[in-house]
Formats: structure tokens, sequence, C-alpha cells
DNA sequence: AATTGGCACTCGGAGTGAATGAGTGCCAGG
DNA sequence: CCTGGCACTCATTCACTCCGAGTGCCAATT
């Protein structure tokens, strides 16, 4: 149906899209690329794909242009992951290595990957779903609020305030202290959830009023509020592309954070590199939009996505590469922290 | 040199400039306000506002727009700070009165004031500088490897993995965890540090190389890494204003963490509510844009400061309006917590 | 059967020029 | 000091033409 000549021609008309951000021709197609063939073969090919609806053009007498549909073609056929340069390698790297914090992680990959591929990058924190209670602080606030720290084995901290329904003194947070770490340290978070709901039994019948308040805020912690965080950065790349109207949308989109849930969420095999290309995104403001998400984390647990989405002319291949590199060595950072 | 009814023409003209977005003549000037005198009247009045500066022609024959200088006047003496309906003072409270964390608190403040104002909203974090330590917590991450926490009074957790130059065992981790706390409960960040200085002493020689690697982290959190922190929102406000070119140039300004502190430190007095205009911004890429600040903290001291970005064309009195509720509240709620 | 050159046709975009009208400055008279 | 009148300016708009890149189709060639 499609035969090789074909599939180079739609190849040759989105790289050259890709790059002029200009319908493509089929003269200026033939002498671009070398293709031993005449336009007038060209034009019988890009016909063809036209009607199969690889490509269309914006106006009768204009070149063509391509679809969705050409573009899951040449994701899924005509491409490949195009590796970053050593050069590029080395700046994720060093750019990384420096990152002293989870939060410093977070923002320097967004970062990156925004100026790696000139476009909007978008990366959830990781979850902290599979890793394990390292130690659980609390901190008297004010004599009915109390602090509550929750540190993982991932370093990573989060932290909720309490109110009591009573004053409570320090003996007893001293005591609450210790029965949740011996209870708690190493447990994986799934599992503390469960020793949580346990607890109030193991204390005094006068502790368990604040004690109940506390372990539900905890208890919120452990489960509830993972994953829900995303930051993107690079927006000023969005602006320098044309996208013109629909700008306004997109970065609406992009500060809603249940968006970019929704958006990272998609994308089926979790792990793996994935592209969504247009209207296969289902988040209203971005059907025009490309995105190429992949999962990343320590070792080859997935902990989290990232993302990169632009426009669906985009340079699928490095769009890729970067995605790919960058997981890569922000998993390497999360292991050895 | 300006009579009054100049006065009240500057203030018809960017008012009305302001409105509409388009250049304003005599004619509409006079049946949209009701001055009593001729359009020639007005004519006389614009040529002797043009010629001081206060505004100017796109070109011959089209109606004036302000100049940054006629804004400045606008600001100074020809406005007031417009109060916030009841309705949006009930928003507000409610909106902030729902967050639990301090993250959560500037980000719903940030998001808060681009709603209100419809403009790109910027908060800084409040500073740690004034808040007293509340308790200091080592984890060990690894062998050589400790997680710092540190917890302040206005519930504040900072959190930094520190680098070990030897092993260290837990009796050790949990003998300077008790210096610490001891030496530091209590006191002002900035008098910790001094204290921090002179800990090494009370040591024994043999924990000193690793105390010292932990004590160099948390001196660095307690003095080098606080202010840093600012985030924006409301990008989307931008796009939908016309802007058109040199939006790119401010989504990128307002990318950087260090631009936008220098825009929040340029304000003289940092408490009280400040407005910048256009050129009167030295922050390059933001000289086509206003800023109107203000600081905000628990009590009366200031924590960090807050504002509003848009276009020198805006709604002065309801921004620094909008600005100066926000802070009130975002302040409240800081010194509740 | 596939490729090619030729040819008529389409149509968006650029360029031109005239008409429009909002807005101005200036001046003489109230 | 204010006003009405008047001549002038100039961005914007619209109709119109022209140009050329690009197309589809067809008959000829390989």
């Amino acid at each position: 149906m499609l035969d090789d000549r074909k599939l180079a021609v739609l190849r040759a008309v989105i790289e050259d899209y890709v790059s002029t951000t200009e319908p493509v021709g089929s003269k200026s197609l033939v002498d671009r690329h070398n293709l031993d063939v005449s336009p007038a073969t060209i034009r019988n090919d890009m016909a063809v794909l036209e009607e199969q609806g690889y490509i269309t053009q914006p106006h009768t007498s204009a070149g063509r242009i391509p679809t969705d549909k050409g573009y899951r073609l040449f994701v899924d056929k005509l491409s490949s992951v195009k590796p970053l340069s050593v050069a590029e390698r080395r700046a994720i790297e060093t750019f990384l290595a420096g990152a002293y914090d989870l939060d410093d992680v977070v923002t320097r990959t967004v970062r990156l990957l925004a100026q790696l591929t000139r476009q909007v990058a978008v990366v959830q924190y990781p979850s902290l779903r599979i890793s394990t209670v390292r130690h659980v602080e609390l901190v008297r606030l004010a004599p009915a609020r109390l602090l509550l720290v929750l540190i993982t084995d991932t370093g990573r901290v989060e932290q909720r305030a309490a109110e009591l329904p009573d004053s409570i003194d320090e003996d007893s947070i001293a005591h609450l202290r210790a029965v949740l770490n011996t209870c708690l340290d190493g447990r994986p978070l799934a599992d503390a959830a469960s020793v949580v709901v346990d607890l109030p039994s193991k204390l005094e019948p006068v502790d368990r009023p604040n004690a109940a308040a506390v372990l539900s805020i905890l208890l919120e912690s452990l489960v509830e509020r993972h994953d829900e965080k995303v930051v993107f950065g690079g927006a000023a790349n969005l602006a320098a592309r044309d996208f013109s109207r629909g700008l306004s949308d997109v970065l609406e989109a992009l500060e809603e954070q249940v968006v970019l849930m929704r958006l990272l969420g998609e994308s089926g095999d979790p792990a793996s590199l994935t592209v969504r290309i247009g209207s296969e995104n289902m988040v209203e403001g971005l059907q025009s939009t490309s995105v190429v998400s992949t999962g990343y984390g320590a070792g080859d647990q997935v902990l989290a996505k990232l993302a990169v989405l632009g426009p669906t002319r985009m340079d699928y291949p490095g769009a890729m590469g970067a995605v790919r590199a960058v997981a890569r060595y922000v998993g390497q950072i999360l292991a050895e922290s």
C-alpha cells in the first residue's frame, strides 16, 4: 500500500516541515533530499499519502503538511531516537550533579529539559509510594498544634501541620514520637498506612484524641497527597514559536496541576518512552500539542514521569533522545542519594 | 503649571487608555467623562501635557497615550488604592485558609493574586532570617551521608543532605543531635550562625571531622540560601493581553529566579506598597512592564515580598488594592501558624 | 505499470492606490 | 481663556491586480 519511496517522501515532508514551518511542495522536496525521481512522481506519491490521511494541504495550491496520523507513522516506523551529543550528555551530568536537594533536582531537571529541547518541560516529583519511612518527627508549634515531619529513605521530606483537639505536653509528644518511629521505621509507605490505622490501640486512652488527629494527618501524607506535585518550565519557548492563538490556552492548561497530572497519566506504559500527538491528547487546550514522556526513577522502579511538550510540529527524534537521556541521569542521581 | 483640569484630563486619558487599549482622542474624552468644556479646550490641555512629557502620540493624527511619567503622576497624585469588594475579600480568606503547608500557602497566594488582578503574580517565600530554630533533626541516609532537617517556629522546614568524610554511627549522631538542639533551640537563625561556628570545641575530637561537615552545611542553610525562592503564576494572563512581541522576553525573565529576586529587591521601602513603572524597572526584558509590590509577613516583620506584574497599561488602583489585601491576609495566615 | 514532461489551473500573499475618518494644530472671534 | 471652524495628517481598510509556487491530469516514454 505504501511502498518505500512513499514512506521516504512522508519522512522528507515531515523533516522539511519541522525545520521550515512551511508547507512543503514537490519541487523543493526533490532537490532538498536526493530522491532520484521527478517532482511529478513525488506529486503522485503525495496524492496517495494525502488520500490515506498522512498529509494534507492547508489550502489548494499550497504544499503539504503532515497530519497527526502522519506524525504517528513517522514516530512509530520512520524515525529513531536521536542520541544526544557528548557535550550535551556532559552538560546534563554536571548540571544535575550540582543539585543538593530533591527540590533542586526537580527544578534543574525542568530547566535542563526545556533548554535541551527548546520546548516546555514537565516534571513530576518522585512518588513516595515505594519509599520507606526513615523517621517521623513531631514538633510542637503551639500548645495544640504540631508540625509533623515525615522523612523517607529517598531523602524526601514531607511536612504537615496538625491541629489538635487538646493541648499536648512534651512528654506525650515524646511518647507518641517513639511509638511512631518504632512502628514505622523502615516500612514502605504503603504498608505504613495499615500500621498507622492500628496504632491507637497501643496508646494510653488519654492520649488517643490527640493521637488520632496526628495519625489522620499522617495517613493523609502517606497515601493521599503524593504524586500530586508537577512543575513545568520553558514557557518562553512556547512564545518563541509562533503558536499565535492558542498560546493562552496552552499556558492556562500548564498552570493547572490537575491538567498536568492527567497529561502525564495518560500515557499507557508508565516506564517506556511514549509519544502522544496532537488530538491523541485528550486534555483540552493541549490538542494541538504533542507530548513526549517517560517514567523515571531510581533503579527500575518508576517513581514519576517527565515530559516535553511542544507543537505537533516538533523534532520528535531529538525530543525523545533528550527525554530518555535526562530520565536516565535523574534516575542515577536519585539512586545515589 | 498643571491646573486641576489638566490633571483631570490626564487621569481621564489614563483611565480610558487602560480600559480600551486604544489611543484616546479629545472628542471621545469629553463625552466619556463629563468635562464641561469643548474638545478644542481639551486639545490645548493635551498639547501642554504632551509638551511636559506626560502623554504622547504614537503617530501624528492619533490619540494620546500615557507615558511612564504620566502613569507615575497618576499613581502618586491622581489615584487611590481601590479596596476590594466584600466578595473578593471573602474569596481570599477562604481560599488561603484552606492551605496546610507553607508551600501550599505560597502556591495559593500566587494563584489568588494572578486571578484577582488578571496579571502575573510573583511571590517570594518567607524569609527564615528572623525565625527561630525549633528543632534540628539528623537522619542517616547512608553510612557517610546524613540528611539534615531544620525546623523553624514558623513551621518552615529546610532540608539538606550532607556528605561526611567518615562513616558515622547512630550514637555519634544522637550526640550531635542533642548538642545541636540544646544549643540552638529557640535561637533566632541569625544568632544561630555564630553559635554553630563555636560548636566544634564542645565535641569530642574524634567526632570533629564529621561534625564539621554537618555544621558547614547547617551554616549554609542558616545564612545563605534563604530568601532565594520565588515563584510566579498567571503567565496565561500575559498571553491574553496583546503584548505581542516582547512576550517571549518577559516569560524568559520570569523564569529566572535571579531576575525575579532583583525585581522584588528593587523597591525601596520593603514594607510599603510600591509601584515601579516601565523604564523605572532596571531589570532588562521587563522595561515595558509595571510592578506593584509590597512586603508581607507575620505581624509587622517583613518576611518577604509579593508583587503583581503587568503591562504599564494596567489598572493600578485595582492592582494595588489586590496586592495590599492579599499581603495582609497572607500575613495573618503566617502569624497564626 | 511506473515514471516523466508538459500544461492549464488555483489561490494565497504581496503590492498598489484610493477612500475613509479619527484626530490634530492653529486661528479668529466670543 | 474658551470655543467653533477649518485645513491637514496619516494609519487603516478595502478593492484590485499580479505573481508564482504548487497542484492535478494526461499523453508520451521507458
